[in-house]
DNA sequence: TTGAAAGCGCTAACAA
DNA sequence: TTGTTAGCGCTTTCAA
């Protein structure tokens, strides 16, 4: 049934040359005379050829294969990068394989498979790469980039949003609202962004952070209880995140019936599609995920040329998104 | 540099046995003494052997990749079914090639891509895959199955949420609220899913509906001015989703001052977290998306075993979740 | 039960 | 410039 798919052979024989002709033509690589050269191109077009990836993928011991490691996790920021990455690994001509990890343990034996499908690069958007894992791949030849964390690997490219900058942009925003006793609200055993904007914030300001249980919208809810039941005692807030933002907003206005922009303010973090819904208008940072997603795909070719070249550790600017908040 | 990676001769030698008897062993294929076994086993577990999946695709013609075609869209319900598809397609051991196309000429490409790498199925979430595309598939024995879309094409099968037990879920709920004038918004061009509950809801209510400019939150905006300009004159809504419900609330609220769940009830659809958020706690209807990628992986794996069994559509339950709208 | 050998479709070194 | 040849690592008849 399953009828056989052309081969470049059938090209070589429809155009009266060699498969190694077909071969060089098709990638490019090796010299053809013109004349063939066109005559194997209206061979291919004519039969519809493909050429058989996995075929290619096994002699070049390499795949157009791109690993894409994300937690289950879907928030929308994180689905936007996800988004922008597979976009930037289409745009160089290469596929996506997305690889969903839930524990660490998920993280090794993905990596291994990942290897078996002798991938071209790693991106890792979740979980902390060990250095043996991560080894195997240099052996192999496969470069690794993290996205927003941090890792001692000296072959492990970092792309960061640049949170040092975020905390600053926050802060002068605040102060320019005229808030004079400023907060940040973080998570307890948070993502590593959120701890390292905690760090940022705390080299800048002193005061103890707020810590929500969790990353998300009813972490905002429950810190917001918590912070708000003796009273306001601040009156800027910075937010690891705007999904806390989001929550911690909600609590105090319907809880505590305070007003944002009046009794404090608030600046969050990932301008999530609800912090620009009317009802919340927050003030927040933007990443540039495309920008992110862009490094992320130059990094790697980088590495793939030049495996030992030294660590790079980049930090993308952040935008500060004034509303009304 | 690269070091040359364990193979499954390596193995062979290790175990003192050839290379066959590796191969029966580890994909569990013909028969091997039980003490052989063992010790190819042993040696496979040793030398830290993996199979090399591009060598193994190449002669079996058929990778462990399925196809898994997205659109740019990044609502929260999108990212919701992507994850559950991710997790269904690694839980059978497969992996999850990720596709974004953005026009309908990148799914002709995609799906050729796709043919390239040999994949075991391919699951379209957007666009319309064309009659040729799907016959080069089904002539290359890949099964394609589409999500909340409809084909003609006979090959194909077909999961969607039941949207007409949806509107059948909506309707019956705001006349339990007391709704007396029942009214629909659906979407200008729109989705198909948007489409078909429109079909759906216009088969059991008369009401001409309305027609938001896009499927997104400013959508539901700009459809509630235009519909609440000349005053209210419906007391139920049902939204093609909840984006545009979100919207739609928010401009009611705050420039007609009407209020949820009094001056009219409003029921959306898909259960993305900003419905449950506490300044929005929208009466919605939940897809199950685990149920549709479970069923997407199962319908794919039965075609490939037969690609001409006859074409399967099935309709998931929708559950209506109540909260205060 | 095991091994030898052919082949999946392609690339690349080498020779012509 | 072209063709020949030897693999890439695996699976799978077919004999032994």
């Amino acid at each position: 049934m399953a009828k056989r798919s052309i081969t470049a052979q059938d090209v070589a024989l429809h155009a009266g040359v060699s498969r190694a002709v077909v071969s060089r033509t098709l990638s490019n690589n090796g010299c053809v005379a013109k004349a063939t050269r066109q005559k194997v191109l209206d061979a291919a077009h004519e039969l519809g050829y493909q050429v058989n990836m996995l075929a290619q993928s096994l002699n070049r011991q390499r795949s157009m294969l791109i690993g894409v490691i994300t937690s289950g996790q879907t928030d929308p920021y994180r689905s936007q990068l996800l988004e922008d990455l597979v976009r930037s690994i289409q745009a160089q001509n290469y596929q996506a394989l997305l690889c969903d990890i839930q524990t660490h343990q998920d993280l090794a034996t993905t990596l291994t498979k990942l290897t078996q499908f002798r991938v071209s690069g790693v991106i890792v958007t979740s979980g902390h790469p060990s250095a043996e894992l991560v080894s195997e791949c240099v052996k192999l030849n496969i470069p690794v980039v993290v996205i927003n964390r941090s890792t001692q690997l000296p072959q492990v490219d970092e792309i960061s949003s640049d949170n040092t900058q975020g905390a600053q942009l926050a802060i002068n925003y605040l102060k320019k609202m005229g808030c004079q006793r400023l907060q940040f609200l973080g998570i307890n055993n948070g993502t590593y962004s959120a701890q390292i904007r905690q760090t940022a914030w705390q080299r800048l300001e002193p005061t103890p952070p707020l810590l929500a249980p969790e990353s998300s919208y009813e972490g905002g809810i429950a810190a917001a209880r918590v912070a708000l039941q003796g009273g306001l005692n601040f009156d800027g807030l910075w937010c690891a995140n705007d999904l806390l933002a989001c929550g911690f907003a909600d609590c105090a206005r319907f809880e505590f019936k305070l007003k944002l922009a009046q009794d404090f303010y608030l600046v969050g973090f990932d301008d999530i599609p609800s912090t620009h819904f009317v009802s919340y208008q927050l003030t927040t940072l933007r990443q540039n995920t495309r920008q992110i997603a862009a490094l992320a795909l130059s990094r790697l070719s980088e590495r793939a040329s030049a495996m030992t070249v030294e660590k790079r550790i980049d930090k993308v600017d952040v935008k500060l998104i004034i509303r009304n908040s």
